[in-house]
RNA sequence: GUGGCUGUAGCUCAAUGGCAGAGCGCUUGACUGUGGAUCAAGAUGUUGUGGGUUCGACCCCCAUCAGCCACCCCA
C-alpha cells in the first residue's frame, strides 16, 4: 500500500460486517415503523441552501452543513436534516394527501462538525412523523414507537429510558414564577444546560440572566418535581395513552428536558442510555406549524429522529448486535482439475435452479486450498466431482458443519443438501 | 471553531537518540482426493505526510493530515 487516498474526514466505510449491521438496523426500523402503519418516503440528498435558511436558522446552514456552489453558481447543501424537505413535500401536496400522514425514512445525512464519539460527518438517521393531528395520544404513539424499537432490539427499561416533558407546561410554570415572556426562551436554554455545568456555575449563570434568588429556588423545585406533569392536561392524557399502549415503562416525566429546537411547541422527549453519563440516543417532539415556513397552511404533528451512530454504540455496549454471518451461500462447488471444469459449472447451475445459493470455485486448485477457502467464507457444503464421481455419475458432498460426507448420484445432490438445511432449521 | 491524547507489518502493540521487533493473521510444506488442530519454514515496513535539530531520529522540535476524547453544537 503506497498512496491510498484517505477517506474523507468523518466518513465511515461499510465493509460487509458493518453493512450487515446497518441493514439489520434498517430492517428493525422498517418492521417497527410499518407495524404502526407508517409509510416509507425519502427526500433529495441535495437541497438548495435556501430551504434550510428559511427555517433552521443561519447557524445550522453556515456552520454545520456541507455547502457548495453548483456549476450555475447556486448554493447546494448536502442535507443536514430531513424535516424541511418533509415540510415541503407535504406542503406541495397538502390538498391531495390523506391526513393524518404517518411517514418514516432512513437515509444518509451530512453535518460539517468535528467528529467525536457518537458523531460523524456522514451518518444515517431514522425520521418518523405523524402529521396532521394534534392530540396527546399521537404524541404517545410516537413515544411508544420509540419504545417498541428499543424492545425490538432488546434494550430493556433498565438500559434506556425516554424522558418526556411539555413546553407549554414549562412555559406556564415559568410564568407562575413571574418570569416574563421575553426571558423564557433564554431560561429554556438555561435549563437545558443544567447537567452540563457545575451547580455553582449554573446558579451564577441564572442570576446573570436576571433571575431573582426566589425564582432560582422556584426553578430548582420545578425541575425536581416529578409530579409536575399532573398540572398539564396534555401530559395527563399522554401518560394515560402511554399506559394503554403497553410500553409506558420506558417513559418518564422529566422537567429538565427542553430540547434545543425552537419549533417544538408541546410535548418533547429524548431517549437516553441510562448507565454512565447517559448518552442521548434520539430526540423529538410536538410541533404546531410544520409547513408554514415553506408556504403551506399550518399543520401540527409529532416526530423524532434517531442517528445510527449512537444507537450502535449503545447496542454494542449491551451485546445486542446480532453476530455476523459471513456465509453468503450454503454450497461451494470445487473444480477438481483443468479437464473437469465444465461439469462443476453445470452442477452449480442445477443447484441454483433448485433454489440453493452456490459459490463456484473460480479455477482448478488443490483440494485443501478449496476446502480452506470454503471454511473461511463460512460455506457449509463442499461439492466435489473428481474422476471417480464423474465416471459413476455421482458427486461427493461434504458437510463441513457435521464433518461427514456422502457420495450420491448427481441428480439427488440438491435434494440431499436441502434436506440437511431443513433439518438445521428445525433444530 | 477551541483544547488534550494518539499515529510503527494486514490486526493488536513493543523498541535509552545508535542494525525496526513480538503475538495473532498470511503464504508454503508435513497431508499425492478433503477445512478448523499441531509442527516447521517463509514473506511483509519510505515508522501517517512534509520540513527541522543531530555525526546519527520511530524517539526531540515545527507544520500538516487522520483517529480518539472533551468543549461548542445538536436539526
Amino acid at each position: 500500500m503506497k498512496t491510498i487516498i484517505q477517506t474523507v474526514k468523518g466518513t465511515r466505510e461499510f465493509y460487509p460486517p458493518e453493512m450487515a449491521i446497518r441493514s439489520w438496523l434498517y430492517s428493525v426500523i422498517r418492521k417497527v415503523s410499518e407495524s404502526f402503519g407508517y409509510q416509507e418516503y425519502d427526500g433529495p440528498f441535495l437541497e438548495k441552501i435556501d430551504l434550510y435558511a428559511a427555517k433552521s436558522g443561519e447557524e445550522l446552514v453556515k456552520e454545520q452543513a456541507f455547502v457548495f456552489p453548483d456549476r450555475g453558481g447556486e448554493l447546494i447543501a448536502l442535507r443536514p436534516e430531513l424535516t424541511p424537505s418533509l415540510a415541503r413535500m407535504v406542503a406541495q401536496r397538502q390538498g391531495e394527501l390523506a391526513f393524518p400522514l404517518r411517514w418514516w425514512s432512513f437515509g444518509p445525512f451530512w453535518r460539517y462538525e468535528r467528529p467525536q464519539k457518537g458523531r460523524t460527518r456522514e451518518f444515517f438517521q431514522w425520521n418518523i412523523d405523524l402529521i396532521g393531528t394534534s392530540s396527546p395520544e399521537c404524541d404517545a404513539e410516537l413515544v411508544t414507537i420509540c419504545a417498541a424499537f428499543f424492545q425490538a432490539v432488546g434494550l430493556t427499561t433498565e438500559q434506556v429510558g425516554i424522558q418526556v416533558n411539555n413546553r407549554r407546561l414549562m412555559d406556564s410554570a415559568l410564568a407562575n414564577l413571574g418570569i416574563p415572556t421575553d426571558l423564557r426562551p433564554a431560561v429554556f436554554k438555561f435549563i437545558d444546560r443544567r447537567d452540563k455545568m457545575r451547580p455553582v456555575d449554573w446558579d451564577a449563570f441564572g442570576l446573570e440572566l436576571g433571575l431573582s434568588p426566589n425564582q432560582m429556588e422556584g426553578l430548582k423545585a420545578l425541575l425536581e418535581d416529578t409530579e409536575l406533569w399532573k398540572q398539564s392536561d396534555e401530559l395527563v392524557r399522554f401518560f394515560e395513552a402511554m399506559d394503554a399502549m403497553g410500553l409506558s415503562a420506558y417513559a418518564h416525566f422529566d422537567a429538565s428536558i427542553i430540547r434545543g429546537l425552537e419549533y417544538y411547541t408541546g410535548t418533547v422527549f429524548e431517549a437516553r442510555e441510562l448507565s454512565q453519563e447517559g448518552r442521548a440516543i434520539l430526540g423529538g417532539g410536538h410541533y404546531d406549524n410544520l409547513v408554514a415556513d415553506v408556504g403551506g397552511d399550518p399543520l401540527p404533528g409529532v416526530g423524532f429522529a434517531m442517528g445510527d451512530v449512537m444507537i450502535q454504540i449503545v447496542l454494542e455496549q449491551y451485546g445486542l448486535i446480532p453476530p455476523y454471518q459471513s456465509a453468503t451461500a450454503p454450497v461451494l462447488v470445487t473444480i477438481f482439475d483443468e479437464t473437469r471444469q465444465i461439469l462443476p459449472i453445470r452442477l452449480a447451475s442445477a443447484f441454483r435452479s433448485a433454489g440453493l445459493g452456490v459459490i463456484l470455485y473460480p479455477e482448478p486448485a488443490k483440494l485443501p486450498k478449496q476446502f480452506k477457502y470454503a471454511d473461511r467464507i463460512g460455506v457449509r457444503f463442499v461439492v466435489i466431482v473428481g474422476p471417480d464421481e464423474e465416471l459413476a455419475g455421482q458427486v461427493t458432498i461434504k458437510d463441513l458443519m457435521l464433518r461427514e460426507q456422502a457420495t450420491i448420484p448427481q441428480g439427488e445432490a440438491a435434494g440431499w443438501i436441502k434436506g440437511r438445511l431443513a433439518q438445521a432449521h428445525s433444530l
